[in-house]
DNA sequence: AATCCTCGCAACCGCTTCGTG
DNA sequence: TCACGAAGCGGTTGCGAGGAT
């Protein structure tokens, strides 16, 4: 992690926008020879920007893969869900959503979705909806004793509580969910979303070893991913329905 | 046409976490 | 065990574009 320090300390370092050709040097050098030290990239690159600035225009605007453009109802429901599940845990959010950096993700809730959020409270409170659609308990939500998904008022699922870990895992979700297990809770039945929860603390469990080890390559096969991810999509449909409500329309709003 | 206001996006700042010597 | 420094994260700010007055 650590890497020997060439910065420059006293060197001046530019802020503001990135021009075009700083652009193309920072990715011209990325490509050339990969992710390494950040604080020696803008030296190595010929760049008057510091480490952390360079780390942030490659994460957030340059990275291959980044889905530029506006959000889908369907992104847009899986960050409501992750929110009501997380809070603002933006780069967790991240990781679900791919092509989505977590800065772009987090302006998008705060000059967006925060506002539909609050006014489909003003219209429904979600108290409301929640028991028009459950009204059997789950586990997911006898973790969520408050009904608002708004991020300052929210008090996000608790983690600990619900899989055992002090930290949300850093994971893919078809990383950790296994077609086997969601088979099983793909049932219009809630009692299967609290399997859900357990599938998901057993696998975290077991997985916890290779996280904590640094790799983030998971035991599953790699032919199964894109179908994990249809699941996943089917999975936040679930969860976003047990939060909000089966007839909450984001595009109603 | 000029000014003001709002919104969205990009980037910075400060704090926390984590690895290394 | 501790200090240091790099990386990561979330909150906040600044700025430009576009719409309203």
């Amino acid at each position: 992690m650590r890497c020997k320090s060439s910065a420059n300390q006293n060197l001046k370092h530019k802020k503001g926008l990135w021009s075009p050709d700083e652009d193309q040097k920072l990715k011209d050098y990325i490509i050339n020879h990969g992710l390494g030290c950040w604080t020696s990239v803008p030296i190595n690159a010929g760049l008057q920007r510091n480490g952390k600035s360079c780390r942030l225009r490659w994460t957030n605007y340059l990275r291959p893969g980044l889905k530029r453009g506006t959000f889908t109802t369907h992104e847009e429901q899986i960050i409501l869900t992750l929110h009501g599940m997380l809070g603002n845990k933006w780069s967790q959010m991240s990781q679900h959503l791919p092509g989505r950096s977590d800065n772009e993700i987090k302006n998008h809730w705060h000059s967006y979705l925060k506002k539909k959020v609050a006014k489909l409270q003003s219209i429904t409170p979600l108290d409301t909806l929640n028991e028009e659609s459950c009204s059997s308990s789950t586990s997911l939500k006898s973790t969520r004793t408050g009904s608002s998904i708004e991020s300052n008022d929210v008090e996000p699922l608790d983690y600990s509580k619900v899989t055992g870990l002090r930290i949300p895992p850093k994971i893919l979700f078809a990383d950790w969910l296994s077609l086997d297990q969601f088979q099983l809770f793909n049932n219009n039945n809630s009692d299967e979303l609290s399997y859900s929860m357990d599938a998901f603390n057993h696998t975290c469990s077991s997985q916890e070893t290779v996280i904590n080890g640094g790799s983030y390559s998971s035991g599953i096969q790699e032919g199964s991913r894109a179908e994990c991810q249809n699941v996943e999509h089917d999975f936040y449909d679930l969860i976003f329905e047990e939060i909000i409500g089966p007839n909450f329309n984001i595009n109603a709003l």
